[in-house]
DNA sequence: AATCCTGGAGTTTTT
DNA sequence: CTCCAGGATT
């Protein structure tokens, strides 16, 4: 237990009662729920089967799994569960999928799933037009992460608006069940909500699950945390890990409040600070310290390190955003020459994707290596959505939006009215779109011609359902990719030939990333048809992509937002689009989450080991226009003395601090 | 059924 | 400006 500082060790040997670690960026908290799960092991003897952490990504999974591992000799960590949230949920709902009245072989719906059904639902019945899309998406999302059933929803309805929308949501839980599927928030809530009707299978559960450990606990919502509640019971045998200051995912249903509710519901709550920090000089932690304490805290919290006071943060005001991006790139090659760095030492963090376009501009033109990471994922590529959407049909017939996506894809030539005679016809009977097909009352719906088309399809589908439960289920996969022949509809239909090749390549990927989840789960009891479903549902959580690496070891500028550089560190870091209406960004800014933008910026800032660079633009185009801009609050809210200013006009701005908050921006005036 | 055109919007997005 | 979705056009 060396290496580890007082605090740490606290932490890590508290295991009597529930365990708050309130870990500061760069405190080293992996460390602690790793080491904590090897001393439960090792020392407490508590099984490995009977523990589980969660995370909220894969990659963190993954790469906590892989520092246990190397903490624990030999097989005693066999049977550990370290796994995100939703795929715990997805485990429970897979084992007790009979007391919930699902079929095997679920489909999981993911956000466009989840879209273009509720489109659909919209365009059906309501006054509702689909411009309305994201925000019915988004109540509904929030309602299901606050528990909140369509049936209450629809009862405290506030507006006729918001009416409508229970209606909807409402409807859209009744096609999920019809379509034998989940949304992503559904594997949270569901687990909760048998655990709360059947006492019986939550014991069961408890049992298995004797001590619970929760990373970045902060970004847990509501059903996240009931569901931990839940499964640790009265027992107390639960550790969290969190940093309030670090929460940026409100927007999206996390409640840092989450981590005071802790206090008050379990009141033996052991709460330990770790404020030492392993990754930023003192003057980057200053920094960083200085700014959030304009947050109000629950938990006061001072990051402090003993790497040294290190250089000045610079602020950078460029010209236009053009001269910014530019200075960047030059900046960067410059250091690197003089301090003979390596690209991949620089991080450029932004804001907003769309201000990735510019920088990657000024890097090429420099020939400046670089990668972007974030933007379009894997699974939003059409080829992925497509051969995903086969998969799915192929394990739960009932599946429609994944059937409405293929049905004509490539070229079954099924027309639209079609289709609608068909979705008819299946509605009024209570069946699914693919189990109509068979039926025979459909003749007179569907003129010969065409119904043949539909029949051949049906035919055609089983016969691949068939194969899969009768032989190898990947080269099944492999023959069906093969019937529709999708290597020639991708050659058809991409815009080179070039591109057509990469998304072979990537459907491909997908089909071998699936033949590895089944080897791999070889040995399990369960028959191939229900390995083949675990290993699809996985496939939309993500789960088994065991993306390549790969250039993690070339050496290349990182570009990502501020959002997805959480849990990153570089040794020197840019933080480009320092201005108001930018960051923080104008929607936060009228509805008042200043506070979360404050953290963003936090964030950004305690990414950096040695060197912090802030830049702005006095001019930036927007939607086409050209206009001033006005220098980010938050560059007002850094100790002065911590900071180099360069481009706010010939005076020291040192001598003009005292005129508080609008500091620079008046400095500004003057030189204007 | 495929392509063109027009208008409207323009954050962040671990699963 | 630039990118989409959806409607209109062929």
């Amino acid at each position: 237990m060396t290496q580890l500082n007082a605090r740490q060790k606290e932490a890590v040997l508290y295991i009597d009662g529930p365990c708050l670690v309130l870990a500061g960026a760069g405190s080293g908290k992996t460390s602690v729920i790793t080491r904590k799960i090897a001393y439960l092991i090792q020392t407490c003897d508590v099984p490995a089967r009977h523990i589980a952490a969660l995370t909220f990504t894969n990659k963190a999974a993954r790469e906590m799994k892989e520092r246990v591992s190397n903490l624990v000799r030999g097989s005693a960590a066999k049977g550990l569960t370290v796994s995100t949230f939703h795929n715990l949920g997805l485990n429970i709902i897979r084992r007790e999928y009979r007391s919930l009245g699902f079929k095997p072989g679920f489909s999981i719906f993911d956000a466009e799933d989840a879209r273009s059904l509720l489109k659909e639902l919209m365009l059906k019945d309501s006054d509702l037009d689909s411009d309305h899309l994201n925000l019915v998406q988004n109540k509904i999302s929030n309602w299901k992460n606050d528990l909140i059933t369509p049936k209450r929803a629809l009862e405290s309805a506030q507006s006729p608006g918001e009416q409508t929308i229970a209606l909807i949501y409402q409807q859209y839980n009744q096609a999920l069940r019809a379509y034998n599927a989940v949304d992503f928030d559904d594997l949270i809530l569901i687990p909760v909500d048998l655990f709360q009707q059947h006492n019986d299978i939550l014991i069961r559960w408890q049992k298995k699950i004797r001590y619970l450990l929760v990373d970045e606990y902060q970004d847990t919502n509501s059903s996240q945390y009931l569901l931990v509640q839940l499964l640790v019971g009265n027992r107390g045998s639960l550790t969290v890990v969190g940093d309030d200051d670090q929460s940026i995912y409100a927007w999206r249903g996390a409640r840092p409040e989450n981590m005071v509710q802790l206090k008050v519901d379990y009141p033996q709550l052991r709460v330990i600070k770790l404020e030492q920090n392993y990754r930023s000089t003192s003057r980057i932690l200053r920094v960083a310290n200085h700014l959030i304490a304009n947050n109000p805290h629950e938990f006061d919290k001072a990051l402090w390190s003993e790497m040294g006071l290190g250089d000045h943060i610079r602020v950078l005001r460029c010209a236009h955003e053009d001269a910014e991006a530019e200075r960047v790139a030059t900046e960067i090659l410059t250091q690197r020459l003089r301090k003979q760095n390596k690209f991949r030492d620089y991080a450029i963090l932004y804001r907003g994707n769309h201000q990735a376009r510019l920088l990657e501009m000024k890097l090429q033109h420099h020939q400046i290596p670089y990668k972007i990471s974030g933007g379009s994922s894997f699974f939003a590529k059409t080829e992925i959505k497509d051969v995903m959407a086969y998969l799915r049909l192929l394990v739960n017939p009932d599946d429609d939006n994944a059937f409405l996506r293929i049905i004509n894809t490539p070229r079954r030539h099924i027309g639209t009215s079609t289709l609608e005679a068909l979705g008819s016809y299946a509605s009024q009977r209570q069946i699914s779109l693919f189990a109509a097909l068979d039926e025979v009352g459909l003749q007179s719906h569907i003129p010969e011609k065409n119904l043949e088309r539909l029949v051949r399809f049906s035919h055609w589908m089983r016969q691949v359902a068939k194969n899969c439960a009768s032989s190898d289920p990947i080269i099944s996969v492999r023959e069906m990719i093969d019937d529709i022949d999708y290597v020639g509809w991708m050659h058809q239909n991409s815009p080179s030939s070039k591109a057509a090749e990469k998304r072979i390549e990537n459907v491909f990927y997908l089909v071998e990333s699936l033949q590895k989840s089944l080897d791999k789960t070889e040995d399990d009891d369960e028959d191939d048809e229900k390995r083949i479903q675990d290993a699809i549902a996985k496939l939309v959580l993500r789960d088994l992509l065991e993306r390549q690496e790969e250039e993690d070891e070339s050496d290349q500028v990182q570009l990502m937002t501020l959002h997805a550089s959480k849990g990153l560190e570089f040794p020197h870091v840019f933080m480009v689009g320092m201005e108001e209406d930018l960051l923080p960004h104008r929607n936060s800014i009228d509805e008042n989450n200043i506070e979360e933008e404050r953290r963003l910026t936090y964030v950004g800032i305690t990414r950096a080991k040695k060197t912090l660079t802030m830049t702005l633009a006095g001019k930036r185009k927007q939607f086409g226009e050209h206009s001033a801009t006005t220098p980010s609050r938050f560059l007002d809210e850094l100790p002065k003395e911590d900071v180099e200013y360069e481009g706010f006009g010939e005076h020291n701005v040192e001598k003009n601090t005292a005129q508080g908050a609008e500091t620079l921006n008046s400095l500004l005036n003057l030189f204007d």
